[in-house]
RNA sequence: CGGGCUGUAGCUCAGUUUGGCUAGAGCGCUGCGUUCGGGACGCAGAGGUCGAAGGUUCAAAUCCUUUCAGCCCGACCA
């Protein structure tokens, strides 16, 4: 059997698996506060990708970017009832604004230096955002107010995983105020149709758009929908969501607007938002028991080449052959920006070396030895494809590089939804269901007609299974709810989740 | 918040039951050397108030008490 490169396997321990891949590829690592990771440079470059990427794309759509507070008056938390519900049990509160020595040689909270209010520490910003829109807005003609800020958050979890739940997380949170609902609402789908143009486009990662049903709604909003990535255990991820919030925020918070004709009435806002569990989805899609497999869209460095030599005779002549192949690759362009190109010229050995960025998914490394210097060729292999390598001319490795990288991303795009379209299947009867998501059963995502009620709620939480969405394609057919039977025109996409 | 478990080198852990030499191993790290289109090897070396406090004892990583921290299972989870 070959050696891999992570152990245990996927088959053998996922979520273990999953630990390893995120250590070898030295993305992040436990930090000294329970929870909370440190993410790595390595780690931070792809966010960074992200980041960069999907501002774009807002501000394309006629968002700008703001700053809010990361701190918000408890009160503001209060005045959403199903707000305060969703959101309550999991904050942080800090009660006071200094220390002071205890008597023992360590610290304390000063008693006199207590908060008359307490200040939570943001899970998310509609409070205080809508508390400043309500400042922001007096007539029709200042909305509609499209905001985005990037920003990290709390939520005290009892359970955390890297990326996929941590107690601090960064992401974006949109923020925008409406005249009608009807232009919220396109609001909440064009965002959506962002996240899902953005998943399958820069990260690869095959998507299903839906609304998700009321049991699964954001806290205070009328409607949310979310993208649904399947992952390779056939556990499905919640990417993205988007949240259309009626006037439900506008009326706790006093957004008012005087409309044409002049009478005042609550504004309708919309909020969205991705964030580092992406990173996760990432691993979770495309990663294979050598590590991480990154999309060359949002691979730090595309290409990474490896000099060899063993001596200095030899290194004069290899080096400078690489430094002149990265500027070579380095004017070529894939994706609109010049090829990202590293050499990697530290005094390891080559095996070590290679492997390192075997597991850290770099798409394409170039080994440059002596040999590949007089014949006029370089050593290429390709992540996930040819891991040995072949030599190929230096010319024409130049001048199919965005080709090859572009082959790479779609390639990597078709083999996860194959996976998921293989995990795929259509039920229409409870035994069946049963028996798809049994312990001992594959699991992946089933299309079953529902009605939202005790007989669902019940079924699902024995068998740990989720509608995931209602699809916005597929969503709507008639037919007989698989739980208890009753006619229905709705029918949702079920899986395990994380 | 219930049930179980663990704290010993940077990391993973052995040693604790039955107290007793200078507290160990593997990996990693540093140096030298051999290898090398490759995840290799040899030699030498650095690195520990054994989670903390108190107690029993001639003697404590080991026994007792207290305490702190973390992990797993459950509950919970926009």
């Amino acid at each position: 059997m070959a050696k891999t490169a992570i152990s245990p396997t996927r088959s053998e321990n996922y979520p273990e698996w999953y630990q390893q891949v995120i250590k070898g590829a030295d993305l992040a690592e436990n930090s000294d506060v329970r929870g909370c990771m440190v993410i790595k440079p390595w780690g931070y470059a792809i966010w960074e990708n992200i980041q960069r990427r999907l501002d774009a794309m807002f501000k394309a759509t006629g968002h700008e970017n703001a700053y809010f507070p990361l701190f918000i008056p408890m009160s503001f938390l209060e005045k959403e009832a199903q707000h305060v519900e969703g959101f309550a049990k999991e904050c942080a509160v800090v009660t006071h604004h200094r220390l002071e020595p205890d008597g023992q040689g360590g610290l304390r909270p000063a008693p006199d230096s207590k908060l008359e209010e307490p200040l939570i520490v943001r899970p998310t910003s509609e409070t205080i955002i809508g508390a400043t829109f309500a400042r922001w807005v007096q007539s029709y003609r200042d909305l509609p107010i499209l905001i985005n800020q990037w920003a990290n958050v709390v939520r005290w979890e009892l359970r955390t995983r890297m990326f996929l739940r941590t107690t601090e997380f960064l992401w974006q949170e949109g923020h925008t105020v409406h005249a009608s609902a009807e232009e919220a609402q396109a609001e909440t789908r064009q965002m959506l149709d962002v996240y899902a143009a953005f998943a399958e486009g820069a990260m690869a990662m095959p998507v299903i758009k839906g609304e998700k049903t009321a049991g699964e709604r954001f806290p205070g909003a009328v409607a949310t929908y979310s993208i649904e990535a399947m992952m390779q255990d056939r556990k499905a991820l919640q990417a993205g969501t988007s949240h259309f919030l009626g006037q439900n925020f506008a009326k706790a918070q006093e957004i008012k607007f005087q409309n044409v004709a002049g009478e005042l009435q609550h504004a309708w806002t919309t909020s969205w938002g991705v964030s580092t569990r992406l990173i996760g989805g990432l691993i979770m899609s495309h990663s294979d028991d050598d590590g991480l497999v990154l999309p060359p869209k949002l691979a730090p460095a595309q290409v990474v080449i490896l000099p060899i030599y063993r001596n200095n005779e030899e290194k004069s002549a290899v080096l400078p052959y690489c430094q002149s192949l990265k500027s070579e690759l380095e004017s070529q362009r894939y994706d609109d920006e010049p090829v990202r190109v590293r050499i990697d010229d530290r005094d390891l050995r080559g095996g070590d070396k290679k492997w390192q960025w075997v597991k850290r998914g770099v798409p394409v490394l170039v080994e440059v030895g002596p040999r590949d210097v007089q014949s006029g060729g370089v050593f290429r292999a390709r992540r996930a494809i040819d891991a040995k390598g072949v030599g190929v001319p230096r010319s024409e490795f130049v001048a199919t590089i965005a080709n090859t990288l572009a082959e790479m991303q779609q390639g990597l795009f078709d083999r996860a939804a194959a996976a998921r379209d293989a995990a795929t299947v259509e039920i229409a009867d409870l035994a069946k269901f049963e028996k798809f998501f049994a312990d001992d059963a594959p699991g992946g995502l089933a299309y079953c007609h529902f009605t939202d009620g005790p007989a669902m709620e019940a079924k699902l939480k024995e068998l740990k299974v989720t509608p995931r969405c209602v699809p916005l394609v597929g969503g709507e057919s008639s037919g007989k709810c698989i739980f208890s039977g009753e006619a229905t025109s709705r029918r949702a996409v079920f899986a395990r989740s994380y």
